[in-house]
DNA sequence: GTCTATATTGTTATATTATTACATAATGTA
DNA sequence: TACATTATGTAATAATATAACAATATAGAC
């Protein structure tokens, strides 16, 4: 499922429709997680009016990696990491709810072998990881 | 603020109030995640008729430990494994959405072990494995 | 026991997130 | 061109979740 679909990461953003690279560039000047609604909100000036012309570019800008869905707060970031191939890995902070894209490339690999060692053919995975961020910690 | 709610999960289920008990049990019975208003269509005969009782109950069984949320369904599935301290595994199917909850402790240990690489204090994890499962395999 | 604080429940209304259905336009390809 | 495919536009509605407030039950302090 994923596999026929996927797509080189580093096509140019060119071979994105019109509503796909408004979202996507919104999504990557954001650089933190935004809401579907938010983006339409924030889009209403380039044209964008409805639900759907929002979800339907979303929906295939996560096909292609190039954003990630943070399910637990039903926001969307830009993919951060070249090497992901769809793995996402973030942490979430409990108080305030700030994500990360973990970039660290070893965390990638060593998640893989987790999942051969527990004899599991997994096309991707997605981990998160609770913290309590800098910032909250001090409050 | 995981820490500080966290209850010992041993805690019989005397300890939960009448409808976080009905919930319960239909998501034991159930054995498979269940979503908050099919909760609610089978729990009419028990007197609970509003969203409000349901999503009540399910967030304190989460808080608990006894329940585990799928964010990416916005399912609820009864906890199967007294050892996961509110860390969830998860493999599920890309075709059918097949969820099952992994039970295998080392796994736990490794993904702590993991954090711990990668210098993150985590209050929790939530790991999910993308698969092909066996049913959707042969179709 | 009774008073009080706290937790739980009940109920209505509403907010938020996402999809269905259908019409139109643009694009690629034989 | 003609045809299939993909993308877009629009309206309506479905699915998921919470706010606000009233009523009731429960647990301790006295």
């Amino acid at each position: 499922m994923v596999d026929s679909k996927m797509i080189n990461k580093k096509s140019i953003n060119e071979d994105l429709t019109k509503n796909q690279k408004i979202v996507f560039n919104l999504l990557q000047n954001a650089g933190e997680p935004l809401k579907a609604y938010s983006i339409l909100e924030s889009l209403k000036r380039e044209g964008l009016k409805s639900p759907l012309q929002i979800y339907r570019a979303l929906d295939k800008l996560v096909e292609l990696g190039k954003i990630h869905k943070i399910e637990s707060q039903n926001s969307f970031i830009a993919c951060n990491n070249s090497h992901c191939s769809s793995n996402t890995a973030f942490t979430i902070c409990n108080r305030c709810g700030d994500v990360k894209e973990i970039k660290h490339n070893n965390l990638f690999e060593d998640v893989g072998a987790l999942a051969k060692k527990n004899r599991l053919k997994i096309s991707r995975f997605n981990l998160e990881f609770y913290i309590d961020c800098n910032g909250c910690k001090i409050n």
